[in-house]
DNA sequence: TGACTCATGTCAGTATTCTGACATACGCTT
DNA sequence: AAGCGTATGTCAGAATACTGACATGAGTCA
Protein backbone atom coordinates (compact mmCIF):
# COMPACT_ATOMS: atom_id res chain seq x y z
CA UNK A 1 0.00 0.00 0.00
CA UNK A 2 2.66 3.06 0.89
CA UNK A 3 4.84 3.68 -1.77
CA UNK A 4 7.79 4.97 -2.54
CA UNK A 5 7.85 8.37 -2.45
CA UNK A 6 5.70 11.52 -4.21
CA UNK A 7 2.13 11.37 -5.56
CA UNK A 8 -0.66 12.25 -3.26
CA UNK A 9 -1.92 9.98 -0.72
CA UNK A 10 -5.86 8.97 -2.16
CA UNK A 11 -6.32 7.73 0.90
CA UNK A 12 -5.94 10.40 2.84
CA UNK A 13 -6.77 12.72 0.43
CA UNK A 14 -9.89 15.76 0.77
CA UNK A 15 -9.95 16.00 -3.01
CA UNK A 16 -10.36 12.02 -3.62
CA UNK A 17 -12.74 11.62 -0.93
CA UNK A 18 -14.92 14.63 -2.32
CA UNK A 19 -15.17 13.21 -5.13
CA UNK A 20 -16.13 9.71 -4.04
CA UNK A 21 -19.08 11.16 -1.37
CA UNK A 22 -20.06 12.91 -4.30
CA UNK A 23 -19.93 10.09 -6.29
CA UNK A 24 -22.05 7.95 -3.99
CA UNK A 25 -24.33 10.83 -4.08
CA UNK A 26 -25.46 10.80 -7.70
CA UNK A 27 -25.45 7.26 -7.60
CA UNK A 28 -27.73 7.01 -4.96
CA UNK A 29 -30.03 9.66 -6.43
CA UNK A 30 -29.71 7.62 -9.75
CA UNK A 31 -31.06 4.95 -8.18
CA UNK A 32 -34.49 6.52 -6.81
CA UNK A 33 -34.98 8.59 -9.57
CA UNK A 34 -34.99 5.72 -12.14
CA UNK A 35 -38.18 4.39 -11.30
CA UNK A 36 -39.48 7.61 -12.19
CA UNK A 37 -37.89 7.69 -14.99
CA UNK A 38 -35.94 11.01 -14.29
CA UNK A 39 -32.31 11.92 -14.40
CA UNK A 40 -30.50 14.03 -11.89
CA UNK A 41 -29.67 16.42 -14.63
CA UNK A 42 -33.12 16.33 -14.94
CA UNK A 43 -34.82 16.71 -11.66
CA UNK A 44 -32.18 19.39 -10.62
CA UNK A 45 -33.33 21.24 -13.82
CA UNK A 46 -37.06 21.01 -12.37
CA UNK A 47 -36.16 21.65 -9.02
CA UNK A 48 -33.94 24.29 -9.57
CA UNK A 49 -37.22 25.94 -11.32
CA UNK A 50 -39.96 24.84 -8.61
CA UNK A 51 -37.63 27.23 -6.13
CA UNK A 52 -36.47 29.72 -8.85
CA UNK A 53 -39.14 30.26 -10.95
CA UNK A 54 -38.87 32.45 -14.27
CA UNK A 55 -34.74 31.39 -14.35
CA UNK A 56 -33.44 31.51 -17.84
CA UNK A 57 -31.56 28.42 -19.22
CA UNK A 58 -28.20 29.97 -18.69
CA UNK A 59 -29.01 30.38 -14.97
CA UNK A 60 -30.04 26.81 -15.31
CA UNK A 61 -27.14 25.91 -16.57
CA UNK A 62 -24.84 27.18 -13.86
CA UNK A 63 -27.10 25.71 -10.91
CA UNK A 64 -27.41 22.27 -12.70
CA UNK A 65 -23.58 22.17 -13.07
CA UNK A 66 -23.45 22.06 -17.05
CA UNK A 67 -22.80 24.17 -20.26
CA UNK A 68 -25.82 26.16 -21.59
CA UNK A 69 -26.09 24.31 -24.67
CA UNK A 70 -26.06 21.21 -21.95
CA UNK A 71 -29.19 22.68 -20.86
CA UNK A 72 -30.62 24.22 -23.44
CA UNK A 73 -30.86 20.24 -24.99
CA UNK A 74 -32.50 19.31 -21.55
CA UNK A 75 -35.55 22.11 -21.70
CA UNK A 76 -36.43 21.49 -25.40
CA UNK A 77 -36.96 18.17 -24.18
CA UNK A 78 -38.62 18.74 -21.29
CA UNK A 79 -40.76 21.19 -23.31
CA UNK A 80 -41.43 19.19 -25.54
CA UNK A 81 -42.85 16.31 -23.12
CA UNK A 82 -45.01 19.04 -20.97
CA UNK A 83 -43.03 20.00 -17.91
CA UNK A 84 -41.55 23.54 -18.90
CA UNK A 85 -42.66 26.56 -20.81
CA UNK A 86 -40.79 29.44 -22.21
CA UNK A 87 -41.90 31.96 -23.96
CA UNK A 88 -41.37 32.08 -27.43
CA UNK A 89 -39.73 35.42 -27.49
CA UNK A 90 -38.38 37.00 -25.04
CA UNK A 91 -39.96 40.36 -23.36
CA UNK A 92 -36.62 41.80 -23.26
CA UNK A 93 -32.91 40.89 -24.17
CA UNK A 94 -32.97 37.31 -25.41
CA UNK A 95 -33.54 35.69 -21.72
CA UNK A 96 -36.48 33.22 -21.74
CA UNK A 97 -37.85 32.54 -18.55
CA UNK A 98 -38.49 29.43 -18.03
CA UNK A 99 -41.24 28.14 -15.69
CA UNK A 100 -43.11 24.49 -14.84
CA UNK A 101 -45.98 23.79 -15.81
CA UNK A 102 -48.69 22.06 -13.52
CA UNK A 103 -47.88 18.73 -15.44
CA UNK A 104 -43.71 19.15 -14.43
CA UNK A 105 -44.57 20.42 -10.46
CA UNK A 106 -46.77 17.22 -10.33
CA UNK A 107 -43.99 14.69 -11.67
CA UNK A 108 -41.76 17.02 -9.15
CA UNK A 109 -43.31 16.13 -6.24
CA UNK A 110 -42.65 12.67 -6.17
CA UNK A 111 -38.54 13.04 -7.44
CA UNK A 112 -38.50 15.67 -4.27
CA UNK A 113 -39.72 12.92 -1.62
CA UNK A 114 -37.07 10.72 -3.33
CA UNK A 115 -34.14 12.62 -3.61
CA UNK A 116 -34.98 14.07 0.17
CA UNK A 117 -34.90 10.59 1.30
CA UNK A 118 -31.63 10.10 0.06
CA UNK A 119 -30.25 13.29 1.38
CA UNK A 120 -31.47 12.33 5.16
CA UNK A 121 -30.20 8.70 4.84
CA UNK A 122 -26.65 10.37 3.72
CA UNK A 123 -26.74 12.85 6.87
CA UNK A 124 -27.93 9.94 9.38
CA UNK A 125 -25.58 9.28 12.13
CA UNK A 126 -24.89 13.27 12.02
CA UNK A 127 -25.32 15.49 14.32
CA UNK A 128 -26.67 18.55 13.72
CA UNK A 129 -23.72 20.41 14.51
CA UNK A 130 -21.39 18.21 12.89
CA UNK A 131 -23.32 18.58 9.99
CA UNK A 132 -23.78 22.45 10.19
CA UNK A 133 -19.76 22.38 10.42
CA UNK A 134 -19.68 20.17 7.67
CA UNK A 135 -21.31 22.60 5.30
CA UNK A 136 -19.35 25.49 6.63
CA UNK A 137 -15.70 23.47 5.40
CA UNK A 138 -17.64 22.69 2.22
CA UNK A 139 -18.43 25.89 1.62
CA UNK A 140 -14.93 27.38 2.19
CA UNK A 141 -13.11 25.01 -0.27
CA UNK A 142 -15.76 25.84 -2.28
CA UNK A 143 -14.90 30.03 -1.93
CA UNK A 144 -11.06 29.02 -1.82
CA UNK A 145 -10.91 26.87 -4.74
CA UNK A 146 -12.76 30.07 -7.22
CA UNK A 147 -10.93 33.09 -5.89
CA UNK A 148 -8.23 31.91 -8.27
CA UNK A 149 -10.40 31.11 -11.04
CA UNK A 150 -11.82 34.78 -11.28
CA UNK A 151 -8.37 36.27 -10.94
CA UNK A 152 -7.00 34.16 -14.07
CA UNK A 153 -10.52 35.36 -16.30
CA UNK B 1 -27.07 36.19 -8.03
CA UNK B 2 -28.73 35.42 -4.57
CA UNK B 3 -32.07 34.20 -4.85
CA UNK B 4 -35.00 36.48 -4.87
CA UNK B 5 -38.35 35.03 -4.00
CA UNK B 6 -39.75 31.61 -2.48
CA UNK B 7 -38.14 29.53 -0.07
CA UNK B 8 -35.04 27.70 -0.70
CA UNK B 9 -33.75 24.07 0.17
CA UNK B 10 -31.26 24.02 -2.26
CA UNK B 11 -29.16 26.72 -0.31
CA UNK B 12 -29.31 24.90 2.41
CA UNK B 13 -28.87 21.43 0.73
CA UNK B 14 -25.73 19.69 2.14
CA UNK B 15 -26.03 17.19 -1.21
CA UNK B 16 -26.39 20.79 -3.13
CA UNK B 17 -23.21 22.07 -1.75
CA UNK B 18 -21.13 18.48 -2.42
CA UNK B 19 -22.22 19.05 -5.88
CA UNK B 20 -21.02 22.31 -5.98
CA UNK B 21 -18.00 21.64 -4.40
CA UNK B 22 -16.73 18.68 -6.12
CA UNK B 23 -17.83 20.28 -9.54
CA UNK B 24 -15.40 23.56 -8.27
CA UNK B 25 -12.75 20.66 -7.63
CA UNK B 26 -13.17 19.20 -10.89
CA UNK B 27 -12.86 22.65 -12.90
CA UNK B 28 -9.93 23.42 -10.91
CA UNK B 29 -8.29 20.45 -11.85
CA UNK B 30 -9.25 20.53 -15.31
CA UNK B 31 -7.40 24.09 -15.52
CA UNK B 32 -4.35 22.84 -13.97
CA UNK B 33 -4.34 19.71 -16.25
CA UNK B 34 -5.28 20.93 -19.40
CA UNK B 35 -1.87 22.59 -20.13
CA UNK B 36 -0.17 19.56 -19.53
CA UNK B 37 -2.54 17.81 -22.28
CA UNK B 38 -4.24 15.35 -19.73
CA UNK B 39 -7.81 15.06 -18.45
CA UNK B 40 -8.98 14.09 -15.01
CA UNK B 41 -9.68 10.68 -15.18
CA UNK B 42 -6.27 10.12 -17.15
CA UNK B 43 -4.68 11.56 -14.44
CA UNK B 44 -7.05 9.43 -11.62
CA UNK B 45 -5.79 6.31 -13.65
CA UNK B 46 -1.97 7.12 -13.50
CA UNK B 47 -2.31 8.43 -10.12
CA UNK B 48 -3.71 5.35 -8.89
CA UNK B 49 -1.00 3.01 -10.65
CA UNK B 50 1.32 5.09 -9.45
CA UNK B 51 0.45 3.94 -6.02
CA UNK B 52 -1.23 0.60 -6.09
CA UNK B 53 1.03 -0.71 -9.07
CA UNK B 54 -0.72 -3.78 -10.69
CA UNK B 55 -4.36 -2.74 -10.16
CA UNK B 56 -6.43 -4.45 -12.72
CA UNK B 57 -8.77 -2.64 -15.34
CA UNK B 58 -11.76 -3.04 -12.94
CA UNK B 59 -10.41 -2.60 -9.90
CA UNK B 60 -9.04 1.22 -11.60
CA UNK B 61 -12.27 1.89 -12.80
CA UNK B 62 -13.79 1.85 -9.36
CA UNK B 63 -11.30 3.77 -8.61
CA UNK B 64 -11.66 6.45 -10.58
CA UNK B 65 -15.30 5.91 -10.54
CA UNK B 66 -16.13 5.22 -13.95
CA UNK B 67 -17.56 1.83 -15.54
CA UNK B 68 -14.68 -0.59 -16.52
CA UNK B 69 -16.21 0.17 -20.11
CA UNK B 70 -14.45 3.63 -19.96
CA UNK B 71 -11.87 2.66 -17.98
CA UNK B 72 -10.82 0.34 -20.40
CA UNK B 73 -10.73 2.36 -23.92
CA UNK B 74 -8.30 4.87 -21.56
CA UNK B 75 -6.56 1.96 -20.88
CA UNK B 76 -6.14 0.90 -24.32
CA UNK B 77 -5.12 4.58 -25.28
CA UNK B 78 -2.51 5.11 -22.58
CA UNK B 79 -0.73 1.78 -23.97
CA UNK B 80 -0.93 2.90 -27.48
CA UNK B 81 1.15 6.50 -26.09
CA UNK B 82 3.64 4.74 -24.18
CA UNK B 83 2.27 5.30 -20.85
CA UNK B 84 0.74 1.68 -19.09
CA UNK B 85 1.70 -1.37 -19.71
CA UNK B 86 -0.07 -4.78 -19.40
CA UNK B 87 1.01 -8.01 -20.26
CA UNK B 88 -0.47 -9.63 -23.24
CA UNK B 89 -2.35 -12.21 -21.47
CA UNK B 90 -3.18 -13.30 -17.67
CA UNK B 91 -1.15 -15.08 -15.64
CA UNK B 92 -4.17 -16.55 -13.74
CA UNK B 93 -7.48 -15.80 -14.70
CA UNK B 94 -8.43 -13.15 -16.69
CA UNK B 95 -7.13 -10.18 -14.98
CA UNK B 96 -4.40 -8.09 -16.66
CA UNK B 97 -2.25 -6.42 -13.90
CA UNK B 98 -1.83 -2.68 -15.18
CA UNK B 99 1.76 -0.82 -14.34
CA UNK B 100 3.07 2.83 -15.41
CA UNK B 101 6.10 2.91 -17.36
CA UNK B 102 8.94 4.98 -16.93
CA UNK B 103 7.63 7.12 -19.47
CA UNK B 104 3.93 7.18 -17.84
CA UNK B 105 6.05 8.01 -13.69
CA UNK B 106 7.60 11.49 -16.08
CA UNK B 107 4.07 12.54 -17.09
CA UNK B 108 2.67 11.60 -13.69
CA UNK B 109 4.82 13.73 -11.99
CA UNK B 110 4.25 17.08 -13.20
CA UNK B 111 0.42 16.21 -12.80
CA UNK B 112 0.92 15.49 -9.10
CA UNK B 113 2.74 18.52 -8.33
CA UNK B 114 -0.14 20.62 -10.53
CA UNK B 115 -3.23 18.91 -8.48
CA UNK B 116 -1.50 18.65 -4.68
CA UNK B 117 -1.76 22.76 -5.47
CA UNK B 118 -5.22 22.75 -6.23
CA UNK B 119 -5.92 20.68 -2.87
CA UNK B 120 -3.80 22.97 -1.17
CA UNK B 121 -5.65 26.00 -2.24
CA UNK B 122 -9.05 24.19 -1.56
CA UNK B 123 -7.78 23.39 2.00
CA UNK B 124 -6.26 27.14 2.90
CA UNK B 125 -8.45 29.28 4.84
CA UNK B 126 -9.16 25.40 6.84
CA UNK B 127 -7.15 24.62 10.23
CA UNK B 128 -5.42 21.04 10.62
CA UNK B 129 -8.61 20.04 12.87
CA UNK B 130 -11.17 21.75 10.56
CA UNK B 131 -9.92 19.20 7.80
CA UNK B 132 -9.74 16.69 9.91
CA UNK B 133 -13.57 16.61 10.33
CA UNK B 134 -14.74 17.53 7.22
CA UNK B 135 -12.54 13.87 6.50
CA UNK B 136 -14.86 12.49 9.04
CA UNK B 137 -17.73 14.21 8.01
CA UNK B 138 -17.17 13.07 4.16
CA UNK B 139 -16.54 9.65 5.22
CA UNK B 140 -19.55 8.98 7.28
CA UNK B 141 -21.66 10.48 4.07
CA UNK B 142 -20.02 7.88 2.18
CA UNK B 143 -20.66 4.74 4.11
CA UNK B 144 -24.37 6.06 5.05
CA UNK B 145 -25.24 6.07 1.22
CA UNK B 146 -24.01 3.06 0.51
CA UNK B 147 -25.21 1.16 3.28
CA UNK B 148 -28.65 0.78 1.69
CA UNK B 149 -26.91 0.05 -1.79
CA UNK B 150 -25.55 -2.82 -0.57
CA UNK B 151 -28.93 -4.48 0.72
CA UNK B 152 -30.63 -3.83 -2.35
CA UNK B 153 -28.64 -5.68 -4.28
C1' DT C 1 -17.56 -34.00 -12.35
C1' DG C 2 -21.13 -30.70 -13.56
C1' DA C 3 -24.11 -26.78 -12.65
C1' DC C 4 -24.24 -22.41 -10.85
C1' DT C 5 -22.66 -17.83 -9.60
C1' DC C 6 -19.67 -14.17 -9.90
C1' DA C 7 -16.01 -11.19 -11.80
C1' DT C 8 -13.30 -9.95 -15.58
C1' DG C 9 -11.85 -8.02 -20.34
C1' DT C 10 -13.67 -6.40 -24.39
C1' DC C 11 -16.60 -5.24 -28.52
C1' DA C 12 -20.51 -2.56 -30.16
C1' DG C 13 -24.02 0.86 -30.07
C1' DT C 14 -26.36 4.57 -27.53
C1' DA C 15 -26.66 8.51 -24.75
C1' DT C 16 -24.99 12.45 -22.69
C1' DT C 17 -22.14 16.31 -22.29
C1' DC C 18 -18.84 19.14 -24.09
C1' DT C 19 -16.36 22.55 -27.44
C1' DG C 20 -16.85 25.57 -31.37
C1' DA C 21 -19.32 28.93 -33.78
C1' DC C 22 -22.78 32.40 -34.91
C1' DA C 23 -26.28 36.01 -34.51
C1' DT C 24 -28.23 38.93 -31.46
C1' DA C 25 -29.10 42.09 -27.47
C1' DC C 26 -27.73 44.89 -23.57
C1' DG C 27 -24.65 48.23 -21.08
C1' DC C 28 -20.80 51.00 -20.93
C1' DT C 29 -17.38 54.19 -22.69
C1' DT C 30 -15.92 57.42 -25.92
C1' DA D 1 -24.16 57.84 -32.34
C1' DA D 2 -20.74 54.37 -32.62
C1' DG D 3 -17.64 50.95 -30.88
C1' DC D 4 -16.51 47.53 -27.56
C1' DG D 5 -17.06 43.88 -24.23
C1' DT D 6 -20.09 40.69 -22.22
C1' DA D 7 -24.11 37.61 -22.00
C1' DT D 8 -27.59 34.96 -24.15
C1' DG D 9 -30.00 31.23 -27.10
C1' DT D 10 -29.11 27.95 -30.39
C1' DC D 11 -27.23 24.88 -34.09
C1' DA D 12 -23.73 21.46 -35.31
C1' DG D 13 -20.07 18.24 -34.60
C1' DA D 14 -16.70 15.97 -31.44
C1' DA D 15 -15.54 13.82 -27.25
C1' DT D 16 -16.67 11.18 -23.43
C1' DA D 17 -19.03 7.91 -20.62
C1' DC D 18 -22.63 4.73 -20.34
C1' DT D 19 -25.67 0.36 -21.16
C1' DG D 20 -25.94 -4.10 -23.34
C1' DA D 21 -23.91 -8.25 -24.59
C1' DC D 22 -20.60 -12.00 -25.00
C1' DA D 23 -16.91 -15.27 -23.90
C1' DT D 24 -13.90 -16.75 -20.47
C1' DG D 25 -11.92 -18.09 -16.00
C1' DA D 26 -12.29 -18.87 -10.80
C1' DG D 27 -14.74 -20.38 -6.87
C1' DT D 28 -18.66 -22.90 -4.65
C1' DC D 29 -21.72 -26.56 -3.85
C1' DA D 30 -24.10 -30.79 -4.53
Amino acid sequence: MSQKGAGIDLDKSLGYLLKEASSALRTAMEEVLRPLGMSVTHYSCLELLAQRPGLSNSELARGAFVTRQTMNTLLQTLEREGYVTRPAEAAVGKVLPARLTPSGRRSLEKATVAVRSVEVRMLAGMTEAEQAHAFRSLQSMISSLRERDEDAS
